[in-house]
DNA sequence: GGAAAGCATAGGAACATCCTAGGGAAAGCC
DNA sequence: GGCTTTCCCTAGGATGTTCCTATGCTTTCC
């Protein structure tokens, strides 16, 4: 079976006209080439070399394969090339997971982080839904992630909360901001909520059933939205108050509903940023890196919870 | 070391997305695929699949190095085919020497023996004299080749005799023709003589030398030129006689000395056409071709020998 | 919950690699 | 012409790879 390193011996005994020479600069012992360059002979089935009085004679055939000998070593040492400008984020790609809130102000920055520090690489952020995102952390596909964390069946996944970040009340109407809004009063609004594919899956709304539970009612919702920018349009138009994450109103209140403000929920309720992978892995230095940045950009932007 | 079979294991896992489908395909056992994939990953440093229950899936840096395994093993096969190709005649050089007379008449037939039956070769005639045609083959650069035999130190050469060509006296002048030509004649006669660059090692001047040795002088040369054709030419132009091979005396008086002809030596002589090379070195199947055609064309033209 | 699928580990046989030591032939040097 | 050097080969043996079978463990699927 061909082999590289019988490649090698060829083409440098090739070059140097001699299997003294070869192993020398191989940093082999005379016999070893010697022995690879047989091996070769043998495998092909043709004489590359005459063995002629001191010294060794290429072929015709020997001409013939050189420059395929060449190019083969060269395609391998651009393989063994590329994997290392890979691992030294020169090149290649970075896959991370990020669904909800965490994308949505954080993301941008956080590509922009990975891509200010290694311009090579080319970064992708998976993240169509939490369920998907799950899914694939499960399946292997997606290394780690950064998620909102929910009642998504979690076994085997390692979860490590990094922030949180307070759901605030958001209305058009002064009158509804004046006191921080308890259970019964969030039970008695008009509310637009979004994310409405994966509403089963949603942190938020977990978090406004655990909070409405004692309450007995379901959520108030009256109108249902794909993207949080919708939901607080609507708010600004007056249409239905709304909860989001904090992080999430400071950003987009003042472009998109100027005209409302936010207040706490009573209790404070929060909504838990956490990094996600499998129990079992062992993580890439590509994903501590994904994972060291979009850390600090979360805590930035919500409360910083210290693992212990 | 990063090998062949390495990139052969890591592209079939790869394409079949399992280490159990890979060995099934490549034909080896399952654990054998592993421990090539697991020894890719420890002399790259990096991971290539994660292994996630059951089943592997392809890290980044395995989408990176796809690409360029496929082509080192693609230009490894191209490597093979090329040799293959090679040794079937389908392509490559054919590299014989050739040597004075043999082929100045038989050469070009020859190349053109072998372009008919492997139109794909480029064929090397090597031949600008007798001594460097040995003097190649004794440093391994030529295979064999055919000449005329002269004193050439021939130690170590294995030479084997195929044709004669009868040494016949060409002359302008009728009155020289009448008779074949004995040493004394030829002794009192005014010659041309060609190939004046290697005449020490000449067979035609040996042959004239050892026949005059008798008479006790030397050849009677009066012109000495590089090339039989000019030679001729002079004795069509009646300037001086010469002896020639009969086999280039039928092809080149026609055209070169319409109003010259021959006549036999006294008694007659024989330039020696013979197969030479290496004594020890086993020969190609290019070599025995060119042997093999070569001795057919010369044998046309000159007497065979048929060695016992 | 059990069967099937798929990877890992372990142990051992067969083979490849690489070394040192020494032989023989050609080339070069008095 | 003999002597030395150079260079390849062979032989034998240590070490490392490759590849196998058998088995264990985990996940997946029914």
């Amino acid at each position: 079976m061909l082999s590289l390193h019988q490649l090698r011996c060829f083409l440098t005994t090739y070059e140097t006209g001699s299997l003294t020479a070869a192993a020398e600069e191989l940093g082999y012992a005379q016999p070893s080439v010697s022995e690879q360059i047989r091996a070769l002979e043998k495998s092909l089935g043709v004489q590359l070399f005459r063995r002629v009085g001191r010294g060794v004679v290429p072929t015709t055939v020997a001409d013939e394969l050189r420059p395929h000998a060449e190019r083969t070593l060269a395609a391998a040492e651009e393989a063994r090339k590329a994997v290392q400008a890979v691992k030294q984020f020169e090149t290649g790609t970075i896959r991370f997971g990020m669904f909800g809130q965490a994308r949505l102000y954080a993301g941008a920055q956080l590509v922009a982080d990975v891509l200010a520090r290694y311009p090579g690489v080319r970064v992708e952020l998976i993240g169509a839904n939490s369920a998907d995102v799950f899914e694939q952390l499960r399946r292997g596909r997606l290394e780690a992630a950064i998620i909102a964390v929910t009642g998504v069946a979690s076994e085997g996944m390692a979860i490590t909360p990094v922030a949180k970040d307070e759901l605030v009340y958001i209305s058009a109407d002064p009158a509804h901001l004046t006191l921080p809004v308890t259970a019964h009063r969030l039970a008695l609004s008009t509310l637009v909520m979004y994310e409405t594919t994966w509403r089963a899956n949603d942190s938020i709304r977990t978090i406004m059933r655990n909070l409405l539970h004692e309450t007995g009612r379901n959520p108030p919702t009256r109108i249902e939205v794909e993207d949080v920018e919708s939901a607080i349009e609507l708010v600004g138009l007056g249409l239905a108050d709304s909860v989001v994450p904090k992080g999430a109103a400071m950003q987009l209140l003042p472009r998109l509903a100027p005209n409302a403000g936010w207040v706490s929920l009573r209790p404070k309720q929060y909504d838990t940023f956490a990094i996600v992978h499998r129990a079992d892995a062992t993580l890439s230095p590509a994903a501590r890196l994904m994972i060291e940045l979009a850390t600090a950009r979360i805590q930035e932007i919500a409360e910083p919870i210290n693992p212990r």
